[in-house]
DNA sequence: TGCTACCGACCGACTGGTCGGTCGGTTCAG
DNA sequence: CTGAACCGACCGACCAGTCGGTCGGTAGCA
């Protein structure tokens, strides 16, 4: 019946986030996910179509739940830039606290090949559009000084990762850990319009 | 003998990272490299003990050629800053003149699952100490405050990393076209001590 | 209440293709 | 004649996906 397949679907992903962020994609068999829901390989196949069209959905369910997070993060500031801060607290926050979710979201997608490329740019871009979003509107705010924002959304978000994985692979620093210092660099890499005495107002930001 | 042992050599981890930058790791048959070298699947595996193996070699040369290229840069200029932005300078140009050898570099060792967590580690880090070195010394000259240069120098690392990577996937903005503004971020996020306009004396970083 | 027909969920042995790696054989320069 | 370099048919492990079958539940009917 539907509740029991909603129930028995959701083990199924959340089965595979534990798998995927373990293994790794071609590591992580079929009969894994199996053996980790009490399911035989044939129940799971009356769920989903293919091991790759599994993998897609954990990361949409990931990616979704952070998007909303950080959105959310970001809806509770008044200023513009104070938003973009804030969304990124969230964001680091958040997988500084889980591993395997950050290295299923950040790392094992490219062990699928060029199927996921795709889904790279989609997810990638999602969330460089958040950031862009918030940039724009605060140099429409005459928060910061124009520029290309596409651009800064790209570095910063690169920059958040590159801190994450490495956390991931070696556990140290811990996105918490490098917050203040990250922060710092990505806000202060912004020109102020008014840049005569920059005394920042973003500086003690809500959250 | 040693002289045709280097060239059948150098031939397979040329058409190696060419195959491997089109197509990935798990995508690339052992037949695809033999058959670009004109050589037999044996006649590769007298050269090389495994596939995975010829993947980590085309790794390092890739990675050994790029850091030369950076440190060379580095050190023709006389201030540590702008070799460090020098070192920038050189790897966005490089990479964004050969797609191929920036997938291989930046994307395509994921596939290889845990094998290539170590790896990835290594050659990084490597990179990330080059830039911590010249934002080390850039500290000590005075150029810049005190901060936490690992974290500084991940961050960098990371947001030239995903700039090129979206080029990779995407077709634009190429990192050249990128390059002035990633600058403009990365260097503009670093405090001069000097600087009277900024007043604040580094709120959250630590060393 | 009991019986039948049916169904969704699940089982697990099996298949079929793939591909890294092997090995006995061949070529040819020295 | 030796052996380094190379050939290519072959092996066998591996694994996603299939398929015929099982089983508990329940709808409909008398």
């Amino acid at each position: 019946m539907a509740v029991q397949n909603e129930t028995t679907r959701d083990r199924i992903l959340e089965a595979a986030e534990d798998a995927f962020g373990e293994q790794g994609y071609h590591e992580t068999l079929v009969d894994d996910i199996a053996g980790r829901t009490s399911l035989s390989k044939g129940g799971f196949y009356f769920h989903f179509p293919s091991k790759e069209d599994l993998f897609f959905s954990v990361i949409d369910r990931l990616a979704n739940r952070l998007t909303i997070r950080a959105e959310g993060a970001a809806a509770k500031c008044a200023s513009p830039i104070g938003g973009v801060e804030a969304a990124l607290t969230e964001v680091l926050t958040r997988l500084g606290r889980r591993r395997r979710i950050a290295k299923v979201l950040l790392v094992q997608g490219y062990s699928m090949g060029s199927a996921f490329e795709q889904k790279r740019v989609e997810v990638y871009g999602r969330f460089a559009a958040v950031i862009q979003d918030g940039l724009d509107r605060a140099v429409v705010a005459g928060e910061i000084s124009p520029t290309n924002t596409a651009v800064v959304a790209r570095a910063w978000l690169g920059a958040v990762n590159e801190i994450v994985v490495n956390w991931v692979y070696r556990g140290s620093p811990t996105p918490t850990e490098a917050l203040p210092v990250l922060r710092a660099i990505l806000i202060g890499g912004l020109e102020r319009p008014d840049s005569r005495l920059v005394t920042e107002e973003t500086e003690g930001n809500d959250g």
